[in-house]
DNA sequence: TAACAAAGGTCAAAGAAAGTCAAACTTTTT
DNA sequence: AAAAAGTTTGACTTTCTTTGACCTTTGTTA
């Protein structure tokens, strides 16, 4: 295996830092391993996913950076919730949802609401295909970044 | 953080007093860090907005001046901010509103994290103009039913 | 009171990142 | 060998920052 991706994931894991983020120059990345800088992109979007357990966030322009955070994962619990759900979720079964990680605290209840609000149907209105399936996301992104702490 | 509009905001934030008022001479502070005059008003432009928090008042000519105040939170700031969401909103705006929030003690830093993923890029990927029109529909009704309880 | 100096304001162009996407190439699978 | 999957590259786009030229307002002084 000797692709230059796998070499700069491998390089990237070694990098993470203890405390699981990495801050990173992508042009300076793609020099150091003479590659185009979009290869950065290519591995981080193949090998750093939400579903690996990595986010990631960017700035662009003058003193531009990309973020790359390790999430910890160790949560059953959570990962089970967020590996079933339905990817057409309508509201009724995301505030059961809710409801159940008040009662094992893992939200309080104005935190409940504020998710209940940005997933209601008032907030997304679109069709109703669209609307589950971004409820959806919506759900998972945050129940994800719920699990980095 | 290499970029000196960043160190600026910073220096900014470091400097307003107890009294949230900063009392400044852009040539001054342009002076100060080696950059043109104009990138004070950038940095006031696009960091020190009403969105955000604050106002700014000044004065030309000899002795003018730059004031920049930092608002105080009250029922009424919640509901300028809702008034003046803009319905085309993109993710950094957000998070800015959102960290004016948190510095008001109005949301904790897990809220802000969750309301992040719910109007996160990721959360919410459709075309662009649909996705900030998304997330100005969410946003704007999560601050509403923050606004009542 | 007219001119000049001393602020701050505006805007557009240039520069500095990162993002996207598709085409070309390589490796693996069937 | 053909098809599919994965990688690499580069052209183009978008976003954010920095700079500078020119404008407007206000205060000062001859």
């Amino acid at each position: 295996m000797n692709n230059l991706s796998d070499i700069i994931e491998e390089f990237i894991l070694n990098t993470i830092g203890s405390d699981d983020t990495l801050n990173l120059s992508r042009n300076e990345l793609a020099n150091f391993f003479n590659v185009s800088p979009s290869q950065i992109n290519y591995v981080l979007s193949t090998r750093f996913t939400q579903n690996r357990g990595y986010l990631t966030e960017s700035k662009r322009g003058g003193g531009g950076y990309i973020i790359l955070k390790r999430i910890n994962f160790d949560d059953d619990y959570l990962n089970q919730v967020i590996k079933n759900l339905d990817t057409n979720l309508d509201f009724n079964q995301a505030c059961y949802i809710l409801e159940s990680l008040v009662n094992n605290n893992y939200i309080s209840e104005k935190e409940k609401l504020i998710i209940e609000s940005a997933i209601s149907n008032k907030a997304l209105s679109s069709p109703l295909k669209i609307e589950n399936m971004l409820r959806y996301n919506i759900l998972k992104n945050i129940l994800i970044n719920l699990g980095r702490d």
